[in-house]
DNA sequence: AGCGCGCGTTCGTCAAACCGAACAAACCGA
DNA sequence: TCGGTTTGTTCGGTTTGACGAACGCGCGCT
């Protein structure tokens, strides 16, 4: 259960090389923002060096990312798993059965909401957090959801996924519509 | 969207500790463990001193937690949102609301089920991985769950969450019960 | 060309993280 | 009461991470 046995000194150096030119700045300038020297940061990149707590942070808040995302590796668009799909696990002695619809993201920063609306209303979400997931299960009524170019309808225990960081929208089909909502983002 | 202002000098500090004793160990050992000097240890306890990664991250090996439960503050329970209580985002100009159930806690992994069943079948489940949460919103029926000591019953929309170190239990107490499970283990 | 600017790397210096050992205090059994 | 053990803290010495300056390179001006 435990533990994570590579000291991720090269996690590191990718995850800073990756994130950095995400953001599009170049070393000289998020070493600046991070208020240390660029030397270090050159070194940092290149996989040498074991940098101390402060420095890490000071580059994570740099970057605008949860410090986090700098030390552990990364993950991975669009998934509908039916109502009665997917990998079933059921009791041998109960009437009880469950689907596991996603497995975790190792380190991601999951949000659960409900989610109510009426037919005839839009709700169309701009992109967030770049990387950031979504996952919907429709609890009652009718819904289309997904992003923009990909829409998919969903009825009760139909669950689908997928990428927060694209034009996504949410609409109802029916009354009394409402869905539990996982938004997922790194 | 970004980031965490304050330097965790002193969350460190207290994870360290916190962590320690939760594992029942002493200073000693866990230095032993982790290979690291006690002195060293006993300063960043004290708070003082801002240790490098690899330090860190053995610190964490050796107490069976993943990096970052080290570096980020703590968090939560069990509660109950009822339907229609808690948090509400309202859209201005349509017949939508969402509220949020729980707030993602920085380096969980979740899993998501849907979980079908029928009255009659009490599932309990043994306790899981130590700070393990469950998360439950009720689609549909009505049910009964919670840890043994303190069940609650749950209608249509209805959320709660708990921990899962501990004995627990689903019961439906009608049919065509469905509810969405987001189990998070650190 | 010649110049200036920003890029990322490399080199010496200094502060500090890490270490090992020595330390007082608390605990336990004889 | 008194040794022996274990606890965690404090004290020099060594290693090393972070810094600033200097460097080579590529690009866009005039």
């Amino acid at each position: 259960m435990a533990a994570d046995p590579a000291p991720p000194l090269a996690t590191i150096a990718a995850a800073l090389r990756r994130e950095r030119d995400r953001a599009g700045i170049s070393l000289t300038e998020l070493a600046r923002r991070a208020g240390i020297a660029k030397s270090t940061l050159s070194q940092l990149e290149s996989g040498v060096g074991n940098p101390s707590v402060e420095t890490l942070w000071a580059l994570g808040v740099a970057l605008g990312v949860p410090f986090s995302r700098l030390v552990e590796p990364p993950t991975a668009a669009v998934r509908v798993i039916r109502a009665g799909e997917g990998p079933r696990i059921r009791s041998e002695h109960a009437d009880f059965s469950a689907t596991l619809l996603a497995a975790g993201a190792p380190h991601a920063r999951r949000d659960v909401y409900v989610m109510e609306l009426e037919p005839g209303a839009v709700r169309v979400a701009e992109p967030h957090t770049p990387r950031s997931v979504e996952h919907v299960v429709v609890a009652a009524g009718r819904m289309r959801v997904g992003p923009e170019s990909d829409l998919v309808e969903l009825g009760p225990g139909d669950y689908a996924t997928f990428s927060g960081d694209a034009p996504h929208r949410y609409e109802a089909l029916a009354p009394g519509t409402f869905a539990v909502l996982v938004m997922e983002h790194p």
